[in-house]
Parts: C-alpha cells; sequence; structure tokens
DNA sequence: GCCGTCTTCG
DNA sequence: CGAAGACGGC
C-alpha cells in the first residue's frame, strides 16, 4: 500500500496510436492517475485492454466522434466520475473529472485558439478566451476537499514559459489576452501553479515542441502548455519538488509533440 | 555473364510502400527486367535509390499525379525507352515499353473497369472494353524482334482462371465481354498466353486475391488477372517451363494483393 | 509535421 | 481491405 499519489497529465494526440507510448511510460514512472487530452477517439474506440494490462484498470473517458479532441482518465485505484464544469461553450470533448483516492482530478483540453490573435476574426480565438474565462468562476467557489486542475491548457503564461517571449508575443499561446485571463482564472480559484512553486521564474520550462521543427530537441523551441494546479487544500499534501516534465517521452518511437508532466502528493 | 533473363510482372499497389517486398523478392529470385504495376507515384518520387541497392539500376518510368495507376520497368541490365503503342483514351499511365537485351517488353496495366458490367452506364467498363479492342491491332503488325507483353490485365480469361467460372460470368474481370476482346485481341497480335502454354487448362491459376477475404489462401478465391505474353519471335527463347506464379509474396508483409509472376528466356 | 476523417479507387 | 489525396485541426 502506498500513501503516495502520483498524477501524470500528457496530450498524448491520439491514444489509439500512442498506446505502446503510454505504456512504455507508465512501466518506467509507475503512476497512478494519467490524465490524457487529445485521446483523438469514441469512448468505446478507447484502448480499454492496453491500460487494464499497463495497470490502469480504472478509465473514465469523454471521447467525441469525428475524431478531434477527447479526454480521459486512467487510476490504478479505483475511481468515482463526478461533474466537470461546463467551460466549453461548444460542447466539445474538452473536460472530465473524477475522485480518486479522495482526490478530485480535473483534466482539461484548452482550445488551441487557431492562428489569428484576434476575437473578432477568429471564433476559435473568441472560444478559447470565452473558455479561459470560465475557468475561474468554474473553481471559485472553495472546498476542503483536495483538488487538483492539469491538463493541455494551451497557454504558456510566464516570459521563461516560452523560447523567446519577445517573438511569441503576438503568437497565439503566448498574447497578453491569453496569459492575463489564465492567471486571472487560477488566481480566482486560489489554484496554485505547481510548476512555478518547483522551478524559479527564471529557468524556462517547456511541455511542448512543435512537430515542424527539423531537430526539435536542438532548436529547441518550446512552450510551457501544460500544466498542473493545486487547490489550498491540496498543496500541503503535494510534494513540490517531485514535479518533473518527462523530456525524453518527446523523443522515442512516434513522439506525441507534448511530453507528459507529472507531481506526487501524499493521500 | 548471363545468356538467360528472367522477367517478373506486378502490381505492386504502391512502390513507395512496397518497395522493401521488391528487394526481398528480388534478393531471393534475382530477376533481371521487374515490370511494376500501380506504382502510384509520380517519377520524381520513385524510390530509385532502393532499387539501385538491390541491383536494378536502370529504369523507364511512366508514372502520374492523384496517386493513380503508374507503371515502370526495373532492370540490371542498360534499357533503352521505347515508343509504346496508344491504348487509353483517357491518357492514364497505363503502358511503358522498353528494349532490353535485344528483347522489347510491354508492361501494361488494363484499367480494372469498375462494378457494372455494362458499358451504357459504366464508363470505366467502357474504357476498359475499348483498351481491351486497341491491344491486338496495336500490335498485329508482326516483327522479327522477340517481344513480351507483361503485365496486370485484369482480365481472367479461362474457366479455371477463376475459382468459379459460373458465379464470375457476370462479374467484371470475367465477363464474356472481356474474356472474349482479350483473346481475340491476343490471337490478332500471334501472342501466346505462356502461363497457359505452360500449365494445362484444367489446372487452377490465380495471380490475385481479394484484400477482402479474411483468409485469401484458406478461401483461395483467386482470379490469375496477370499475364506473360510473346510473340513468335521471342517464344523459340522462352523457357516455358519456368513460368512461374509466385504465391508466396501474396503472404508475408503489408502485401500487394496481386503476386509477381516471372519466366525466363535464352537472349 | 502529424493526427483524424472522408472520398476515390481497385 | 488498403492504397492515395484532400481537408481540417493543432
Amino acid at each position: 500500500m502506498s500513501n503516495s499519489l502520483k498524477i501524470v497529465s500528457w496530450n498524448i494526440n491520439s491514444v489509439r496510436l500512442r498506446a505502446p507510448n503510454v505504456a512504455a511510460f507508465v512501466e518506467e514512472e509507475q503512476p497512478d492517475v494519467v490524465c490524457l487530452q487529445e485521446t483523438k477517439c469514441q469512448d468505446g474506440e478507447f484502448p480499454e485492454k492496453a491500460f487494464k494490462e499497463m495497470g490502469l484498470p480504472h478509465l473514465v473517458l469523454n471521447g467525441q466522434k469525428g475524431g478531434h479532441h477527447g479526454v480521459a482518465i486512467a487510476s490504478r485505484l479505483p475511481i468515482e466520475r463526478i461533474e466537470a464544469p461546463d467551460l466549453c461553450r461548444h460542447g466539445h470533448s474538452r473536460v472530465i473529472a473524477a475522485k480518486v483516492a479522495g482526490v478530485e482530478v480535473h483534466n482539461i483540453y484548452l482550445p488551441a485558439g487557431g492562428d489569428e490573435p484576434d476575437p473578432e476574426v477568429n471564433d476559435k480565438f473568441a472560444h478559447k478566451l470565452d473558455f479561459l474565462e470560465r475557468l475561474g468562476p468554474a473553481y471559485k467557489k472553495q472546498s476542503k476537499t483536495p483538488r487538483v486542475l492539469v491538463g493541455d491548457l494551451n497557454v504558456a503564461p510566464h516570459e521563461n514559459d516560452v523560447w523567446s517571449h519577445k517573438q511569441l508575443l503576438k503568437i497565439v499561446s503566448h498574447t497578453p489576452g491569453e496569459t492575463e485571463r489564465l492567471e486571472d482564472s487560477r488566481n480566482q480559484a486560489a489554484f496554485a501553479d505547481i510548476a512555478r512553486l518547483a522551478v524559479e521564474d527564471h529557468q524556462k520550462l517547456y511541455s511542448w515542441w512543435s512537430y515542424r521543427a527539423k531537430d526539435w530537441a536542438k532548436s529547441n523551441r518550446g512552450r510551457r502548455l501544460d500544466h498542473i494546479w493545486m487547490n489550498p487544500a491540496a498543496l500541503p499534501d503535494t510534494k513540490i519538488d517531485t514535479f518533473k516534465i518527462h523530456l525524453a517521452w518527446r523523443g522515442g518511437w512516434k513522439p506525441s509533440d507534448h511530453a507528459p508532466i507529472s507531481v506526487e502528493m501524499k493521500v
């Protein structure tokens, strides 16, 4: 019996294609809860068998048809699905929540927002801003239950969450309109940003590198789009220094463009 | 120096995808000339390097854009492209011809013809019949040069060229309209059907099995769609008993739905 | 670049 | 069933 809960968030970019990557990662890292984004499959198509075999038999799924979006939580321990807030005005499969070992886990895949950072001409960007604005109020009501919010939030809030603050200020994911809304919402809900508790602000932190770069590792033009947030009730149980971005998994066999991130807490 | 020429015909169903299959086959069978159909690539995309490495550096190519059709001849010996007859009224890349070691090699990918065997309602079938009718006149003029015509002719002419003559009489590839036109054209041009010289008519001969069958080998519902024809000048040099359908290559790693066929001749 | 789906073709 | 292309999404 372990009294530690190791929670992972990973934008997997098709769980059917990359179930082997997840299995290898789970074998090596032995997480207790794995939150996936961009599963890109309907619930009936989820590779349940593979997850059973990797020791994560307890699943809650929120997929959709059309091969887009999709989130899932896989757990070593029994899991109870709980209601997720209504954050997506288009009804996409972008949010799922569950309770594991007494901890609320909320897993979010926030809209990328398209290319043009102007809500007037780009409805995807307008949707992203709306989603970001819903985030704070949705979690504003405090609870004594430990709550963890993870996921691909598609925003890199700090200067050192991108390879070049100056060059990305007008690039979707790092515009002031996004970063301010993200931080506002996080603060409204009193969530702590675990990565930035663990690592000083002056240090670069990335969890995503574009597929389009010739050599992602060499050019290292990354962004920190993936996040782990904790409410005040969870924070005392959180082993801040266990926070990790698992860079190695951005490489290897047919990798996702996101690296998994993880943290451990006492339960 | 060998005085034998081993000629292969293979509908490869994407030469880029299956260059490894060709390489393995060439390693094992050591052919001198390989005629491919359904290369499905433009000339600039042809895997020239792979063919050089498998000892077939001399290429003549006729690909088209759109990922359809495409024929090629690869040779161990130097090769000279020669004019191919105008058999395709739609200008597809379906015919290519070359001279190798004093032998004319004509490589043809005849239209499949769609599902409905009625030229009035199915223009693909009308095109197929037209192509079949052009075949005889195109090669009617006799020559003293040995001439070999190979390819996927998409017609199984004999009763025992299909798994069930009765059940396929109204199925495109074995309708009387096709088989009669094929045999008429072959006879007009005085070509010999090497497979049926080598193997008695009462024996079943197949070179193609549908991908759609669960177990192609078990159900064995094949058809002989691939052919090697010889003109009278070539026939004396042809080692009839070397004719072979290489069944094994219908299986293995990501196989084409066609098996390669081959014959050897003295040159 | 790398997913997914759809369509066309065989 | 299994290719390729075109498209949408990120």
